[in-house]
RNA sequence: GGGAGGUUUCCCGAGUGGCCAAAGGGGACAGACUGUAAAUCUGUUGUCUAUGACUUCGAUGGUUCGAAUCCAUCACCUCCCA
């Protein structure tokens, strides 16, 4: 099947069961990215560890790589893929997120965004262009446009002039992309651009956003802005608002989403890719998902409970150590309980969207949603 | 035997007359975390019949309107000289 091409193979209402293909192999959705943001795992997990969990697709981020080592020297090392040794499927975040969470470090004019570096304060520049040139030398298999991820609640003026400063971007994304693809020492030349739909919390230009960029024909669509302090209900509701206006045919990425409940509730809106920190950075603090809900692996009920962390998991942790153990190695600050934590919710989360898939498949979807949505949610 | 310093709330440690139930760490107990500036951040941490009261700064006694803080005696610890 030709890269870039994805399949719809299931529906159950609005939820979507489909494929997608990539350079380095396709990708069964609903589908959530592992999250690796300077080309690893935070946690102390490598990609051979994200096999062994169920990763199907690895997210990096063109900001941090770029800032370090530099992307000129992973395209030295031959790409992203083989400097991290990953060889499934790979995005690549664009730095849009970084225009919002490094907003005391930026500046945004229309060519594009003035950083200053996290890590040591030097200047940076990265446009539409920049962003997409990093990504080339990343690798990736998608690769996403150069956004800004705008804050909510912000003003109907400011949004509206960031979307259209963000569709202006995104042609030239399209433009540069195409041009680096056509190059012979491309280091994948099969990388393909999702656009990104902003408009913060108000629908009509949600809808004119989502309009505009499907006329563009790319091979993904992504929702953006969310999940960056509204409420749930009007996540949601920008969910129910934008979607019938994003193209059918092609995946919709709920990007930075969520907790379980929110990715059961947006398969059912017809979102067919997530990624989100969630299950790595809780993991390092003792945040544990599970099918019943969520525990505190720090709480000192766990001091002497002999059970895994939960009964029948099948994920590395849960079939070697107990309860107890993991929460003294948290506590005494041993590295080792940030690796088997992760690689536990990671596990989790890998396995609930095989589950999704299967419901979807079985076309019920709509019963599971009933049972698991609210229980995942609880803190037991 | 002589001299010097010390003993503070679970631990370390600040505090030398009222603004002290007592700084700051640590520990403990809880919480937050959504395209990762996060092995980070926040709250609580003497007791109670709880916008107040009571008990607590080695022990006992004293000075004072008022003492963790000043005085006396005792106990224990550390260092120096014999």
């Amino acid at each position: 099947m030709q890269v870039g091409t994805f399949e719809l193979l299931n529906k159950s209402g609005e939820a979507r069961r489909g494929t997608f293909q990539t350079a380095h192999g396709a990708v069964q959705t609903p589908v959530f990215m592992n999250v690796g943001t300077a080309g690893a795992i935070k946690g102390a997990v490598d990609a051979f560890d994200l096999q062994e969990v169920g990763c199907q697709v690895e997210l990096s981020n063109t900001y941090h790589l770029h800032v370090r080592p530099g992307d000129q020297v992973v395209r030295q090392m031959g790409g992203l893929h083989k400097f991290m040794r990953w060889e499934g499927p790979m995005l690549t975040d664009s730095g849009g997120f970084q225009v919002f969470s490094l907003s005391e470090l930026r500046k945004i004019k229309e060519e594009g965004v003035y950083f200053h570096s996290h890590v040591d304060g030097r200047k940076i520049f990265m446009g539409p262009e920049e962003s997409m040139r990093i990504q080339s030398n990343l690798g990736s298999d998608i690769a996403m446009a150069f956004d800004e991820c705008v804050e909510n609640p912000a003003t109907y003026d400011y949004v509206k002039a960031s979307v259209d400063r963000t569709t202006r971007w995104l042609h030239r994304c399209k433009e540069e992309l195409a041009r680096l693809n056509a190059k012979e020492d491309t280091v994948n030349r099969q990388q393909l651009l999702f656009g990104i739909n902003q408009g913060g919390t108000y629908d009509d230009l949600r809808i004119q956003h989502m309009q505009e960029i499907a006329e563009m024909d790319l091979p993904g669509y992504a929702i953006g802005g969310l999940a960056v302090g509204e409420s749930h209900d009007v996540m949601y509701h920008i969910l129910d608002t934008v979607l019938p206006h994003a193209p059918v045919h092609k995946p919709r990425y709920l990007m930075g989403v969520g907790t379980p409940s929110n990715i059961i509730e947006a398969v059912a809106r017809g979102v067919d890719f997530f990624d989100c920190v969630m299950p790595t950075r809780n993991a390092r603090h003792g945040h544990l998902f599970t099918w019943n809900g969520i525990i505190n692996i720090q709480n000192a009920k766990y001091q002497t409970d002999d059970r895994p962390i939960e009964e029948g998991c099948g994920c590395p942790t849960c079939r070697s150590f107990s309860r107890a153990y993991l929460r003294h190695l948290l506590r005494a600050g041993e590295m080792l309980s940030q690796r088997l934590l992760v690689l536990h919710n990671l596990w989790f989360y890998n396995h609930l969207m095989e589950r999704i898939r299967t419901e979807i498949e079985q076309d019920t979807f709509e019963a599971f949603r009933a049972q698991y949505s609210a229980v995942l949610a609880k803190r037991i």
